[in-house]
DNA sequence: TAACCAGTAACGTTATGGGTTACAATCTGT
DNA sequence: ACAGATTGTAACCCATAACGTTACTGGTTA
């Protein structure tokens, strides 16, 4: 049933970009074109990955700006499961 | 190269599910545990799709959220590369 | 020791989701 | 035509979040 809690994508940040380029998080936002401190909030999980940000990852890191904001859909997406127990919705389908 | 602007996921909400059942947008909005406003903000395209509207949606309509929120980011990050024209961002990677 | 690096607290700005209430316009059925 | 339902939306409130600057603190290293 795929309940696995998905990694926050500042941590595959890290690890797959930052830390393989030797990067520094100083040099690493300065070169993104963003604060020192918004990238660390980043790669510490405590913000998200912004549309605009995803862009800026995938200019840089030569990747899709689509596989840095999937990810963080998938997070957002477990985190909101995880908040709200069970919301109650009436079925609305024609099952 | 896919220039196409993506639709409001509220269009495909109306056209998709609202219109099809013939359900009114109050209706809809109660089914859904929401304010008929924030309905209505979301089929008019001056809402989005949050991940815990996407988990109502999902319920109600027996989908995904993931297609929501699929959706949502498309349109979101179609958005963001219109407003942005080209932010300046180093090269980071190793190509 | 001096320089650099990282995390983070404090503060402000802007934007967005969501709720309630209320009003005006439009259907719709009797 | 009148009454009720439906809808968009404005006004106002609250909470959260992204982003920036400044500044402090602790750790690492030349």
């Amino acid at each position: 049933m795929k309940m696995h809690n998905p990694p926050h994508p500042g941590e595959v940040l890290k690890e797959l970009c930052i830390e393989p380029l030797n990067l520094t998080v100083t040099e690493a936002a300065e070169a993104l074109g963003i604060s020192r401190k918004t990238l660390s909030a980043i790669l510490n999980g405590r913000a998200g990955i912004s549309p605009e940000m995803a862009i800026r990852l995938g200019k840089a890191f030569d990747t899709s700006p689509e596989s840095w904001l999937n990810q963080q859909m998938q997070y957002d997406l477990w985190q909101a499961e995880q908040a709200v127990g069970n919301i109650e919705v009436k079925r609305l389908s024609v099952a």
